[in-house]
DNA sequence: CATATTTAAATAGCATGCTATGTATTGCAT
DNA sequence: ATGCAATACATAGCATGCTATTTAAATATG
């Protein structure tokens, strides 16, 4: 009937999260960027002319929530967007100037921010940390399509 | 000039906490809860009576996050707030009987969540990224503190 | 070919989280 | 005692995230 939240794997990640968040935040602000857009742009950087379905796909969110991630990046002057040329549905998103401008500060932030989280940490419990992160994000993935596989909805 | 996001410690940490909270929305909301309130339910379930001061400092978010969460609970009748009788500032949190016997069941929730979650990982692993998190937690409080006492704002 | 289903985006509505600010009350220092 | 600073809480405004729904266009199926 108790339960230790602070060892619960749940509860640390969501107050970690939390810390990174706000971290970032406070190195891209300056930048004129928030932390989603962000994650967007890191997509974009390696290749633009994506369409909003492609980019749901990779970043993992759901379809509403990079629509309106989308808005906002196209009201900052981060992205445009043009009619997709063989689907009237669809629209490739581009990065403009300015967004190209600040990849480098920008990676340079997140790097930063990663560095001073990790700070506690030694160099093999970093990689650790980050193999066993990774190990459940793309177990998730892997479960997720065969949910879907097995008509779950 | 790259960024590999699938090592980035940040990203994972945000993908984590947004499959995570995914997870624990799916069985708790069927109890009438979301993640937060459970998260504040967590520290009045081992004590009610507490300010929102306590309970902010005990869940380590900001104030203005706490008040609004504290006045959806009481819209959806978890709990009730009474005047502090020294500080007329102040209310007092008390749990109702509804959010008294919804603790077995939610705390069940959330341990399947972290036993889903982690399901990929092995018994040491778990406790290796359990270990690493709370770390990680720690060392910002702590540094945290210190800046506040070197008068950082 | 016509209709039905699927797909791409947009939109509405809500929960969490943040910063910044306002308001009342308390407490300290003169 | 007064008057300023600190404290407790509320509110406004915004970004992210979600689910659910709508609209339009493309595909598939009869």
């Amino acid at each position: 009937m108790d339960f230790d939240k602070l060892r619960s794997a749940g509860y640390l990640t969501n107050h970690l999260a939390r810390l990174f968040a706000h971290a970032l935040h406070g190195r891209i602000a300056p930048l004129g960027l928030a932390p989603a857009q962000f994650m967007t742009l890191l997509e974009l950087w390696e290749g633009d002319g994506l369409t909003q379905v492609e980019l749901v796909s990779r970043l993992d969110v759901e379809q509403a929530t990079m629509a309106n991630t989308l808005t906002r990046m196209e009201r900052d002057g981060l992205i445009r967007r043009a009619p997709h040329p063989e689907d009237r549905r669809a629209r490739l998103v581009f990065l403009t100037d300015r967004a190209r401008e600040l990849r480098a500060p920008a990676i340079e932030a997140a790097r930063s921010v990663n560095a001073d989280m990790l700070e506690p940490l030694t160099a093999d419990e970093q990689n650790v940390l980050v193999d066993l992160m990774e190990k459940m994000v793309s177990a998730r993935r892997t479960a997720r399509r065969q949910g879907e596989m097995a008509g779950e909805e």
